[in-house]
DNA sequence: CATTCGAGCTTTTTT
DNA sequence: AGCTCGAATG
């Protein structure tokens, strides 16, 4: 976690006088005391859970089904070392997955041990944990302790400059899939020189691996990092010095894990190094909940975990104390479905409860005002709107939920949604703050160049970007040379200098004013909040409110630069308060989460399991899909409710659906068929839906729509292999035109010492011939034929 | 240089 | 269908 006040004092071992002198762990004393009671947060485990909690030397792994108290045994673990004294609060590492698991296991931990936990500085997310190492020692993969961590969308215009620099067709090779492709290069731990050569082929013609060369040197130009390279450098870091591998690896006594079937190649890396010293780790996860696959999820970490940490404990949790037993047997019978399992049998001794209900519903609209329904009369019986969750399986389901809600005047809490710091005013803020913490942030730059518009546009930029790269810096140090020349029209000459100057000044109060106030300042004086002011659209002022609340939780942070950390890895949507709240997510955002009453609408083929997981990992990618309704039916507690739609609109166009195959898979006895709840009042509807419910339940007993799933297949193919075809085509008729070739475009042009001579004649593309009068540095006074005398970049100039 | 209009593309999930 | 990006126009 990047929690600023722990940023200072992890090193300091807290002050000696808290300290009670180390107890001989599993001593005479430590037994006597678990005899008295002080280990009081280890009543209530069961046997296993106990046993996972005690077992404190070498590898352990922990196999917790859903429900299982997996997160208590990690806090009760974490509450164990620090009471027997085995570790102090800084002395262990512990990783999760998301801030949001992060930030919860602080507070549980807080709540058993007290305020020590505070200072627990390595409980983090792997990028949070991993950024802390790389900003102390980054100077030793090439980066200065400031570098900007760049989110995806500075990343994929960092790659359209990139594309366009090689002088890539855009159209047909997006900058949006070679991000993907280096994403997934780094997630497995690769860097450009260890990229297979047959993959490295595989993007524009064999340019891949050079293509990610290229945007890797790009980033240490910024003094950037993606989220990839936070892994990946610090995994570099960790590798080729072995005395800060050292560091840590004695400084981590203890290591826990979370969510270790998430874990991509990378992260099992970073993770293995690092408990090479001490051999303590201990991995929670569950095969069964692993969805992350499609962002580099290696299952097979936890599959292989005894080998790699030979002599491990093995605990398995099985014992479920969260759903009812109907829910848990549709569970189980479903996620038996797939192979490669661990193998794990939940049992509860709970009631059977309510059977899990199937609906089948006309379309979309239908099944928001059902499950509204649904939801006003479970309010009525007096269940809170904070134990109702419906979870979909992507996020174009919500909205119709949303407006659903809006008009019932349910309240409602969208979870995951659009994140505070990727609305266009606070990337904007974001950018001026950037700008002036870190000058050579060309991205940032770039971004507010003209936000508010003040007359300085694409020509302008393109001649000060040619002419950065071509000196290799960044682009404000470029600027401030240009604007002493006269490359640049003055009019737009005076604009770029003021606004450097404006810079000049912001930064020079870095030090002298609250990071609050600096940035409630800059947003005054450029004239960005005057835009917003004068926007008349229905938006401008919530994006106002939103630019007050990014000052205001500024304030919360010591400086700027823990702030810029903050908003880049752990900012999230924060969970407005106020009232019990009905809440709307995705199912990945879900997991690890609970609810009395949980829905999951959109049960179709080609939504869930999603056709594209289907067609790009085949039998791999329906098990993930199939885990993730697993996740989803054991997020339920007491009631679960199960939809689909007969129609459902895609992209725009109503389409028949199917309803999906897991619906199938789920055990009749523990289901209950239902109609929808909602009456209608279109006389259509009824019927419909009855004839949609015949061809459910028959789906039980024939496989009758699995013919027409066949048939749905394999039209899948037929389209994707013409669009193949037509890509084939694509790819000759380029390759016969060749590829263009920009002339030294990229050959760094030596800057140091002047090629030309006083009196030699020269070229500007702009002024045309001259004569060199005199010269200063890359800046050269020249006599134009025609232009008279200008000072222009040295770079501007070809001999003559 | 800014605005407007049209084409094309997207929509899985996230640090 | 809605949006983003790019080209054409003022």
């Amino acid at each position: 976690m990047t929690d600023p006040s722990s940023r200072h004092d992890h090193d300091v071992p807290l002050d000696s006088s808290m300290e009670s002198p180390m107890p001989k762990p599993g001593g005479i004393a430590d037994r006597a005391r678990a005899r008295r009671g002080d280990f009081a947060y280890l009543d209530g485990l069961n046997p296993e859970q106990r046993r996972a909690v005690e077992a404190l030397e070498g590898p352990v792994l922990v196999l917790a089904g859903a429900g299982t108290g997996k997160t208590r045994v990690l806090t009760t673990r974490i509450a164990h070392i620090l009471a027997t004294g085995r570790a102090r609060a800084h002395e262990i590492l512990a990783v999760t997955f998301t801030n949001k698991a992060a930030r919860e296991m602080k507070e549980r931990v807080a709540a058993l041990v007290g305020p020590v936990a505070e200072g627990m500085p390595w409980l983090g997310t792997f990028h949070a944990i991993s950024t802390k190492i790389l900003r102390r020692h980054a100077e030793l993969v090439g980066l200065q302790s400031t570098f900007t961590i760049l989110d995806t969308d500075d990343q994929i215009r960092l790659l359209k400059q990139v594309l366009q620099a090689a002088n890539i067709d855009e159209k047909r090779w997006p900058a949006r899939s070679l991000s993907y492709q280096i994403d997934a290069w780094k997630n497995r731990g690769l860097d450009p020189a260890h990229v297979p050569p047959g993959e490295a082929a595989a993007f524009a013609n064999g340019r891949g691996a050079d293509l990610y060369a290229h945007y890797q040197e790009r980033l240490k130009t910024l003094n950037a990092a993606d989220f990839g390279d936070l892994l990946l450098e610090s995994l570099r870091l960790l590798r080729d010095n072995p005395d800060v591998l050292r560091l840590y690896q004695d400084r981590f006594r203890y290591m826990l894990v979370d969510e270790y079937q998430d874990t991509n190649s990378v992260q099992y890396l970073w993770l293995r190094l690092l408990a090479q010293g001490r051999h303590n780790v201990c991995c929670v996860g569950d095969d069964d909940q692993s969805i992350y696959g499609w962002r580099g999820a290696d299952v097979d970490n936890i599959l292989r975990f005894e080998t790699d940490f030979p002599g491990a404990t093995i605990i398995r949790l099985e014992r479920n104390y969260r759903s009812t037993g109907h829910i848990l047997g549709t569970a189980a019978r479903l996620i038996a479905h797939n192979d490669g399992r661990l193998g794990k049998t939940l049992f509860t001794d709970d009631a059977p409860g309510l059977k899990p209900a199937v609906t089948g519903v006309w379309d979309s609209e239908e099944e928001a005002r059902s499950i509204g329904e649904e939801i006003e009369q479970l309010q009525r019986q007096g269940e809170g709107l904070d134990e109702i969750a419906i979870l979909v399986r992507a996020s174009f389901q919500m909205r119709e939920f949303e407006e659903r809600f809006i008009t019932l005047g349910l309240p409602y809490r969208v979870i995951g949604g659009p994140r505070f710091y990727e609305r266009a005013e606070i990337r904007d803020a974001l950018a001026y703050l950037r700008c002036v913490a870190q000058p050579a942030d060309d991205l940032a730059f770039e971004r507010i160049f003209n936000v508010p518009k003040r007359g300085l546009g694409d020509a302008t930029l393109q001649l000060l970007y040619d002419a950065a790269r071509r000196e290799r810096i960044p682009l404000m140090q470029m600027a401030a040379i240009m604007v002493e020349t006269e490359e640049l029209k003055p009019k737009q000459r005076q604009t770029l200098r003021s606004l450097l100057e404006d810079f000049n000044r912001w930064r020079s109060l870095i030090e002298a004013k609250p990071q609050g106030e600096l940035a409630e300042m800059i947003l005054e004086e450029s004239g960005y909040t005057d835009m917003w002011q004068k926007d008349r659209t229905a938006e401008a002022a919530g994006r106002l409110e939103n630019l007050k609340e990014l000052v205001r939780s500024m304030e919360e942070f010591p400086d700027l630069g823990s702030f810029l950390e903050h908003i880049s890895l752990v900012m999230d949507a924060e969970n407005q308060a106020g009232g019990p709240r009905v809440s709307i997510m995705t199912l990945h955002a879900a997991k690890g989460l609970e609810f009395e009453t949980v829905f999951l609408p959109g049960w179709e083929e080609g939504l869930f399991p999603h056709q594209r997981s289907l067609d790009e990992s085949g039998r791999a990618g329906l098990e993930e899909e199939r885990r993730l309704a697993y996740v989803g039916i054991t997020r339920a507690k007491r009631r679960l409710h199960l939809y689909f739609a007969t129609n459902r609109r895609i992209h725009g166009l109503w389409q028949t659906t199917i309803p999906s195959r897991f619906l199938d898979e789920l055990p009749a006895e523990n289901v209950e068929v239902r109609e929808a709840a909602s009456g209608t009042a279109y006389g259509g509807y009824a019927q419909s839906r009855f004839a949609n419910m015949d061809s459910y339940g028959s789906s039980y007993s024939t496989p009758g729509w699995q013919r027409a799933q066949r048939h749905q297949e394999s039209k899948q193919r037929g389209s994707s292999g013409q669009t193949g075809g037509g890509q084939e085509a694509f790819k000759q008729k380029n390759a016969r035109r060749g590829p263009l070739q920009i002339e030294g475009e990229l050959v760094a042009k030596s800057s140091a010492g002047s090629s030309f001579a006083q009196g030699a004649r020269v070229f500007h593309s702009k002024f045309g011939p001259g004569t060199v009068a005199a010269i200063d540095g890359n800046k050269v006074t020249v006599d134009f034929d025609k232009a008279g005398r200008k000072m222009v970049l040295e770079s501007f100039l070809q001999a003559g």
